[in-house]
DNA sequence: CGCCGATTTGATCGTGGTCAACAATAGTGG
DNA sequence: CCACTATTGTTGACCACGATCAAATCGGCG
């Protein structure tokens, strides 16, 4: 018996590379841990002696100046996986968005397992590859779109990446209206601009009727095709 | 006898994972490409057909806004792995910068010759793992850094990525002069800021005392310590 | 209801973009 | 080798977007 049998992260996280023998193995190496919004998990610059998959929450990785400018550089959402296998440092900080649970590992124990596993590492790669081609196309915002650019684009990326983390009845199509997981100052942090900035944004779009904001965290997205058109 | 005994990145790309055996194996599905600068090798959008090695060369990853705006996302250099396995599209293109040499083969091969070798996905995830820290602290730099921070920053970083690119000795500390290779385009692109906004900035240093400029491509860092404090 | 943090709204300012002219360098052909 | 051109880089004037500072308002919670 394992945590792994009931594991609603089973077939999506890399996990799903193993066959039950494998995963049991796992399992002995593994241990589960709840996190509270806003606890961190990881500190930027430590050592890096944990992995973990993420099972259920929203969580961020985050970049700062000595000075204090934060910048949010990922998000993970469930079956993501989070840490830097085969390296020394931490280059950024991990901190849960929402109360979380993740599936923890001391990094040489994973290190180890994965080298003798190349299925598990052949879905990190593809993993990765993926999120390097995410994050690439994240910097194209960050460095050349505008303020109202980056808000359209932030909400229409939210539409999709929320899809399955919102509902339980699986739904093909993107999200129309939805709970922002974020603060305001949390989206500034994402697009690389100022509190006030994202509030202007959203306050001039729902004037144009765009959207609709029923309550802070909520959004509804009246005219896609426009948010579309001002995404870029 | 194949090409790759006489590679010279043999050692340093994702190659040396395999022993001569599989190298001979490897060498009979890829074939040697040369480039001249300015070239395309990948379009942003096709089908992701090509992988590639570098041997020798720089080239760029851009993405592009509809209206033309584009950004580099990434700069490759020899025995750095070009291209998305495990993939159906490309998300950026790809383009010499310099004269350059790679080694190319068909995505298809690619992947079915990975699946069958673990090492080399190995060392192809821990190059992913390092490319995908890299991006991240570079969309610190994008999203909010100064004209000024931005521009010291990447001159740092030039003068420690090119140390094995410029001379044949092995060197061990950051190089004090070097040759850009880049425009003042293509550092605006880089940096996400315009031509003139670079060439104020460099000015200025020179003026200032920190660097010196005696052509359009050098750079000799003269107040190095001043340039890291400028960064940030 | 009253408090506190989050968000919105407003006024002002500065950095870096834009547009334009000019300078310097590389490239080409006589 | 120099004249001519094309390309690349520099400099200046001006402007706009988004940051900053400040105040008002909303919303959650005891």
């Amino acid at each position: 018996m394992s945590y792994c049998d009931s594991c609603v992260v089973r077939n999506r996280a890399i996990c799903a590379a193993l066959d039950d023998d494998e995963i049991q193995a796992l399992n002995g190496i593994g241990r589960r841990k709840m996190l509270q919004a806003g606890d961190p998990l990881i500190w930027e610059g430590d050592d890096s002696m944990l992995v973990a998959n993420v099972i259920d929450g929203i969580l961020k990785l985050t970049n700062s100046t000595e000075d204090g400018r934060e910048q949010i550089v990922g998000v993970v959402y469930p079956a993501d996986f989070i840490g830097r296998p085969f390296g020394a440092k931490s280059n950024h900080s991990v901190t849960a968005l929402t109360d979380a649970k993740v599936c923890l590992f001391a990094r040489s124990d994973f290190d180890r397992f994965a080298a003798e596993h190349p299925s598990l590492e052949h879905k990190l790669l593809k993993r990765t590859l993926d999120e390097l081609d995410r994050t690439r196309s994240w910097m194209l915002l960050l460095a050349r779109k505008s303020a109202e650019e980056k808000v359209a684009t932030f909400l229409l990326d939210m539409s999709k990446r929320l899809v399955d983390a919102t509902c339980e009845a699986p739904q093909d199509g993107p999200l129309d209206e939805f709970e922002l997981p974020f603060s305001r100052q949390q989206i500034g942090d994402i697009l690389g601009v100022t509190i006030e900035t994202v509030s202007r944004q959203m306050t001039r779009m729902k004037r144009d009727g765009i959207l609709d904001l029923p309550t802070r965290r909520t959004v509804k997205i009246v005219d896609r095709a426009a948010l579309e058109m001002i995404a870029g």
